[in-house]
DNA sequence: TCGAATGTCTAGCAGTGCTAGACTCGCCTT
DNA sequence: AAGGCGAGTCTAGCACTGCTAGACATTCGA
């Protein structure tokens, strides 16, 4: 028995290796670096190695945005201060998403432009996925006025979301990112 | 003189085939579909006339999706009554944006997902870009309460973006869209 | 020690965006 | 009206992509 145990962690340690790879080749030289003979490469196997750990090269860049959801959700929870959430902490929960979007542009694209990957499978989100909501709902959800905490939060999330991405294109100019959301948080929350 | 300018036509017209036929191809068959191969094909000629007319297949996306902003201008324009703007002029203008980007989906990929060949030139922004922006700025820019109208307007739109973006992720439950859109549009609108 | 099974690699397929060079045709000049 | 030149187009091919079948070791259990 132990030599199988022996195989299934050597297993494993490899699997761990390929996303961090990818990873780490995705945010040295972008994603479009990230071809399976590159990865392959890296982490000096061959590419039919990748493919008995995942089953499309999608899947790959999907555990990468796990990762990603697992951080931000710590990103969060650090920022907003435990206890009864208030505006303020509306403000640095939202200060906290943009600047983890900013500081992580490859993984944020993973989590959401290349999302066709993700284990989306059935009983419902993937368990990062959820936690992210719910490190979200926990702040947010007093804050959330007469609407339903769970709809108020999706709203907020997409508000933040499309802040990014717009920024992240080009769309609008990075300079006055502060004050957008400023406007953003005195707007949305109750008063 | 006469011959070059019939020829002049010709290319002419022959760049507006290149664009709907793209923007077809990907309407049914969806943009993985839109190859330089498969499009040579449908407008019967060979690929190298593709690259006489645009520099990189990102640039006939980038066409495809200035016809998408020139759209969404006019839909956003019909959909609210001119005269002074009011909360429920921003509610008609919020749903026709969304109800845009239901109605359209892979044009609306193309105008903010595969945005890598939109002409994002020195004088700005291209035209149908900015004018889209005055769309929204001119019903929107009357609720905007004590901020800059401006500034307003792209966090509007980016909210709204985000919703869309989201949602059509699948990481928003289609079903209570309308409930978050009047969320949205309560809270942002200067009361 | 041998046979089998597990694991890995080489080599290749069908497809991609893009382009160099051959070719053909229509136009202008003589 | 005949000829040559240039513009326009096509064929063929490059370097790359994700993915996989089948050959080859290597390791394990009997």
């Amino acid at each position: 028995m132990s030599t199988q145990e022996r195989k299934e962690r050597e297993r494993a340690s490899r699997h761990r290796l390929i996303v961090s790879a990818a990873r780490e080749l995705a945010e040295t030289e972008g994603w479009d670096a990230v071809t399976t003979r590159r990865l392959a490469d890296r982490i000096e196997y061959s590419q039919p190695v990748l493919y008995s750990h995942f089953r499309k090269k999608d899947e790959i860049v999907g555990a990468v945005a796990l990762e990603g959801f697992a951080e931000l959700t710590e990103a969060v929870r650090r920022a907003v201060p435990t206890g009864p959430a208030s505006r303020a902490a509306a403000a640095a929960l939202a200060n906290a998403y943009v600047a983890f979007a900013e500081r992580n542009p490859t993984i944020y694209d993973a989590m959401f432009s290349l999302s066709a990957g993700l284990p989306f499978a059935d009983p419902a989100t993937p368990a990062p996925l959820r936690e992210a909501f719910e490190a979200l709902l926990d702040t947010l959800g007093d804050v959330a006025g007469p609407v339903e905490p769970g709809l108020f939060v999706e709203v907020f999330w997409a508000a933040l979301h499309g802040l990014v991405t717009l920024t992240r294109a080009g769309r609008l100019p990075p300079e006055h990112n502060a004050q957008r959301l400023d406007v953003l948080v005195d707007r949305l929350v109750d008063r």
